[in-house]
DNA sequence: ACATGAACAGTCTGTTCATCC
DNA sequence: GGATGAACAGACTGTTCATGT
């Protein structure tokens, strides 16, 4: 990833909401092309038992981040059944950043998941 | 938890670094009286392999907050060994306290590990 | 040097406002 | 009203400085 030029490093506790949301959207994006508020809906049902629902302004941040750095690429059309609402639909970009970025993400989470069961582990015997 | 008094309404994603410590200094604590330093170490040992290491401040941070709560009770000593380094060191306080926040974090726990496996299941299958 | 603590500052992200259809 | 975007602001936490032993 490109869009990042840290100054203060990172502790490596868990994962940030931004890059869990866009492995989110690079999945949903693979699977059919959608745009903002639609992927937005589908991962907050996808959680409606967890209590998370992300914020609107994250998922943009997060799709504007990826454009910058090539992994989605943007188009826009009429959404279907409106008159003429015009969204932002979302395609795959550069496939080479979009592995490196999953195989990135997916040690991130299985990382944090070893944090958390250890947490669980070692606090309720 | 006393300690907080939020005007933002999180949106319920992962468990913060701050809580996630107390559970483990609250643990610790339980099994031997220890002070700031003491526990820090332990942690960073405790997930050496798993790329997280905590900082001193918010090891205090959190000892505070639980200080402030009753959670925590504190005594000062002569450490041993040493000539006169004087540490703070922490007992359990409030029992009650001590298990209704144990049972908070428990679920909260729980919660992350689900929602990272969600993750892991719907973008690496 | 070790331990504790607090001030400062950067980053993430929730809230709000603006714009366009 | 739905969608997108950006500005603003608060919370969390990493960094640095201060103090005492």
């Amino acid at each position: 990833m490109e869009s990042q030029n840290q100054q203060r490093k990172s502790t490596g506790f868990l994962i940030k909401q931004r890059a869990f949301l866009k492995i989110y959207l690079i999945t949903y994006i693979e699977q059919n092309q959608s745009y903002g508020m639609q992927l937005l809906d589908d991962i907050k049902s996808r959680f409606d038992g967890d209590g998370y629902k992300p914020q609107h302004s994250e998922i943009y941040r997060a799709l504007h981040e990826l454009l910058e750095d090539g992994v989605l690429t943007r188009g826009k059309i009429v959404k279907e059944g409106s008159k003429y609402q015009e969204v932002a639909v979302y395609h795959i970009g550069d496939k080479e950043k979009v592995n490196a970025y999953k195989k990135l993400i997916k040690h991130d989470l299985e990382r944090c998941i070893s944090i958390l069961q250890k947490a669980v582990k070692d606090n309720f015997p």
